[in-house]
DNA sequence: GGCCTTAACGCAAATAATTTGCTTTAAGGT
DNA sequence: ACCTTAAAGCAAATTATTTGCGTTAAGGCC
């Protein structure tokens, strides 16, 4: 398969990409989400539509592709002097978080898209919890299993985010952790290799509200409408 | 608030609605999920596309509209004799289900959509859960704490096919059902009362492949267009 | 069983979203 | 500074979605 020829990403294509989730996150902020249109969103950014459908592909992409953004982390969890109350008061944060009509929002769109965000969401999690075991072992302390605390403390949190079922309280996540955290990594189930598995190294701590810079989206390369009945094949 | 009119499920009421399900299940099966429209569901189910958006509201609606029904139980969990390898096959299946490529689209539909359908689900493992809860008490066989298979060996699996971060295996999950075994009822979390914390009786079995009345979809009651900008009010 | 009310559906037209062909702008390498 | 070409803009075409109104038939009542 051809190698796609040098994708641009300085200039008019990271403003355009900025000025295009600055307009998501102001839309979806002054309007009901399943109201956002795309014409609606190039209009506040100032662009094209077509620039935002050959860019993105639908509006589907366009919101997770903000959603990702949004959830990546941007600075280390806080660190308290310990690695339990590290722990106790990221996961505090986390359930806040996640839980708040924004945070469920975001959740949805990632896993509306075809896209694996997802995934990239997942390694955000577990991005912040190996930087709590760096720094407790840079103290010298006893740290914890991050897959146990996946599987028994944020995987909870999450399903009943998700499903709705029941409303999270601190109680409970406290007493998800107490449960973790009175058998440490005693009986760890087997965790088989995937995407995330290689954890990665902490970034450097950036600070609240530091800037990046942009990842621009490459734009899709799917051809004609669609369906599979579209009249005319596109150009690329 | 006025109550609406009665709806009607009768008659041709019931017969599109079967006939658009049914045409969702099979251009799902011949196409990408993602190029599906409501024009080609109309066709195929022969109806049109006009019914489709005043009785579902729009395509997402109507995916999760569907992938509710193919998600809701049409019959008990299997009977092994025992409450440890009931629950065991319970979740063996559970697990091999979800996280087909069948399985994981329709929880992305559950979960695309505005309506509660995720709360609506999670109440169908519960209930199969309760069933085998039930079962075990009928053989004088002690039970298990259902809050805490969901917390920890329900909500791991859905957890990581949602996110697609490791792939799942029978070994991993028998290692979480052990866990959970392993310290029966003691220390369980505080599980605040939420819309499916009330325990349904399981229903009378239904054997597989039965069939149900069918429920149906009253029609949106939302006015005009979805944008605020809509030219012309609904009439109803 | 017939009649009546009216919810749901079909049809067609209008509106809006999405796609596409082509031109213009400007990113980035030399 | 120049050149190649990716990305964006523009406008037209196509398709999806919405809406007004007429038709069909569900279901309650007599």
């Amino acid at each position: 398969m051809a190698v796609r020829e040098r994708i641009r990403v300085g200039g008019r294509s990271a403003r355009i990409q900025t000025a295009v989730h600055e307009a998501v996150k102001r839309l979806a902020t002054e309007n009901n989400r399943d109201e956002l249109t795309v014409p609606q969103i190039a209009a506040e950014a100032g662009v094209t539509p077509s620039t935002i459908y050959r860019r993105w592909g639908d509006l589907s992409a366009l919101l997770a592709d903000v959603a990702v953004e949004r959830l990546r982390p941007i600075a280390d969890p806080e660190d308290t002097g310990a690695v339990a109350s590290d722990l106790r008061l990221f996961i505090e944060q986390f359930m806040e978080e996640m839980s708040s009509p924004v945070g469920r929002a975001l959740m949805r769109d990632v896993f509306s898209s075809e896209e694996a965000y997802p995934c990239q969401c997942a390694g955000f999690t577990r991005e912040h919890l190996t930087t709590i075991v760096s720094r407790a072992r840079a103290r010298d302390e006893a740290a914890f299993d991050i897959d146990q605390v996946l599987d028994h403390v944020v995987a909870p949190i999450i399903y009943h985010i998700l499903y709705g079922d029941r409303e999270l309280t601190l109680d409970y996540c406290h007493a998800l952790l107490d449960r973790v955290q009175s058998r440490p990594t005693a009986a760890a189930p087997p965790a088989p290799a995937g995407p995330a598995a290689a954890q990665r190294a902490p970034r450097e701590k950036a600070g609240r509200g530091s800037v990046r810079a942009p990842r621009v989206v490459p734009p899709k390369t799917r051809v004609g409408r669609k369906s599979a009945n579209s009249k005319s094949p596109g150009r690329r």
